[in-house]
DNA sequence: ATTTTCCCGACTGATATAGTCAGGATAGAC
DNA sequence: GTCTATCCTGACTATATCAGTCGGGAAAAT
């Protein structure tokens, strides 16, 4: 249900081992795909779409490649997700998704728990940097809300 | 990304539905699916589902129909979500959903993450009752993490 | 000029979701 | 006992989204 999709994971994975390698010129996509098992023809798609939000810069030609835009510490996962997805439509229903015509507009019961959830979800998002990924350490704000598995 | 699922809506509105009607005998599957906007058949799959748990009773038969089993308070949305996805096997990663084998097992820098993020989605869904819902307020505790649409 | 890389849109295939169908079982109405 | 309204059940189909591919074009270095 709430398990992310393949293709956020694969930008996040992406823009980790930029973070990684960050200093050493522009990154070949194939270099990215290789080191974390991501296709590489989606992989161009991949960066391309993120190439259009500005957090990674591209270069062409031989010594050509990725590279992130601004330091891991100031990239954060949340910024990396919201530019994958289309946002949704601003009045339209969180749940309905599409632009299917909610039969319940207005009058919810769920929509505030829904927007709550994805609220949340954006909360530890956007709380989280490329840097606290490299430090492999959750940001400290958020620990407390882990719980068991 | 984080959208509920149809099944899961139409599952929470039914209960909700049953909520509402407390008291007034067995609720036809016809009556809530109307009621509600749920296809008719789907629901009944649902429905039968969701008696699996124990959530809900159903009574067969001219008089037939089904019925909450406990009282709204004591049933939250997380119990009802729970009953319909089957759970991801455990030790299994979060993220590499169905049995593939995930190419980072045990040394994999987002795991961590998206169990927060799944901890956090379901400490929500735990702390809302149906009778939450049919108040129309979300519960104290959690009213602090909805910010902004 | 040629190679190596990113660029770009259209296309295809797989998978999960959404929803349907036909018929069986049970409980009450008559 | 028969009839009807309801839930029960599994198999089935359709659809939409996701995942990934393909072919070719454009910049930059050699």
């Amino acid at each position: 249900m709430l398990t992310p999709p393949k293709k956020g994971q694969y930008a996040l994975r992406a823009v980790y081992e930029l973070a990684k390698r960050r200093g050493q010129g522009p990154i070949k996509i194939s270099a990215i795909a290789e080191a974390q098992a991501i296709p590489h023809r989606f992989l161009e798609v991949i960066l391309h779409q993120l190439k259009g939000s500005g957090l990674v810069d591209a270069k062409r030609g031989y010594y050509g490649g990725y590279a992130l835009s601004k330091p891991p510490a100031d990239i954060t996962v949340g910024d990396v997700l919201r530019h994958l997805q289309r946002e949704t439509p601003p009045g339209q229903c969180v749940a309905c998704g599409s632009q299917q015509s909610c039969p319940f507009v207005g009058r919810c019961a769920f929509s505030l728990l829904w927007q709550r959830v994805k609220n949340a979800a954006y909360e530890i998002y956007d709380s989280t940097t490329l840097q606290d990924l490299l430090d492999d350490h959750a940001p400290v704000e958020a620990l407390k809300t882990m719980g068991a598995a």
